[in-house]
DNA sequence: ACGAACTAGTCAATAGCTGAACTATTTCCC
DNA sequence: GGGAAATAGTTCAGCTATTGACTAGTTCGT
């Protein structure tokens, strides 16, 4: 039965085979943990990649191009180092898509009046003109993805979510003393 | 106000910051669809970075390896576009990541005897016998990242994502018609 | 049974990310 | 005040994954 064929498996029932797997051949104790973190990253990488092909591609900018636009556009001038923070990226990544940005106009890099090493990240008229009218097309497509959900759905996902990052970061902290 | 500093934002500020922006100062109506987004994403990310820095990178594989070798294991053998679909990637990823892992001898591809087009991977004893040791790591480290959820609220949140998934799904195959 | 259309897998070129080394500035401490 | 340690940003080398073109094999229609 092992060897078998299944032309057919998709996603989800492959979660299931993979649960009663690991459960009863191997006896592996944490089934759940490994569906919801499957489930989250299966999810992510669908609407993201959606966003992408959708609303950003067809305009030449890539996912974090965007992604880095979004957070110089709603927290202001930011230094590198807090873009790379809020963004998740490491610095060099900023680094290196800011200088493409910058060369297409969108983005301005100020040198830092009091601390000479750093600099701070800017849009441009042009870049804040291409947010809104991006983010326009952006925000439709992430309510597209959303309106399955109720909105009460939706706030206990964002805590849930919020619960799950949250709740690990005190645990790590704690741990690492 | 606007061009002031903002040395101390993290991720959760910059939500809050962002959410009161959008509806604000540009009047964008689906805020709670980007909250959503944005926090899934952020927890995919964290979760998927951790995993492999403390897990896999420790032991020279990639997440996209971990995740290929996984299918496979529990899928049994697998055709590459099949593995494909399950993990998410690309056909040639796949066919890249197969070629690097069957060198290393984790992984065999024999010809598929019907379909002469057609190759089958699967695990050799050494690649089982590395996804039951790395598995029982890896899946620890997951069963301390859900651990903050109690088991009500973990399958609350797989069911929220399974209905974003499928719902969108379902949305789109209906408009594509 | 033959050719057209389709499908599976691989290859080549490219883009993007990471970690590590490097430069320039600032802060700390004696 | 002066030198050591720390910090901000950039650059570079290496790696990984993706897209698109290509090859080989199969299926379907006539």
């Amino acid at each position: 039965m092992s060897g078998s064929e299944r032309p057919d498996l998709d996603f989800w029932s492959f979660v299931a085979l993979a649960n009663r797997r690991l459960a009863e051949e191997y006896g592996f104790g944490h089934q759940l943990a490994t569906e919801v973190l499957l489930t989250l990253n299966r999810a992510s990488d669908l609407v993201t990649y959606d966003l992408e092909a959708a609303v950003h591609r067809p305009r030449g900018r890539s996912w974090s191009a965007f992604r880095l636009l979004f957070v110089v556009w709603l927290a202001g001038p930011l230094e590198p180092s807090g873009a790379a923070r809020l963004t998740g990226m490491s610095r060099a990544a900023v680094s290196n898509l800011a200088k493409g940005l910058v060369g297409d106009g969108l983005l301005a890099r100020t040198p830092d009046e009091r601390d000479g090493r750093s600099v701070r990240l800017s849009l441009t008229a042009a870049g804040q003109a291409e947010m809104v009218d991006v983010f326009r097309e952006h925000n439709e497509r992430e309510a597209g993805w959303t309106a399955v959900l109720t909105e009460a759905e939706q706030r206990i996902l964002v805590m849930l979510l919020d619960k799950l990052i949250t709740g690990h970061r005190e645990f790590e902290a704690r741990n690492r003393r």
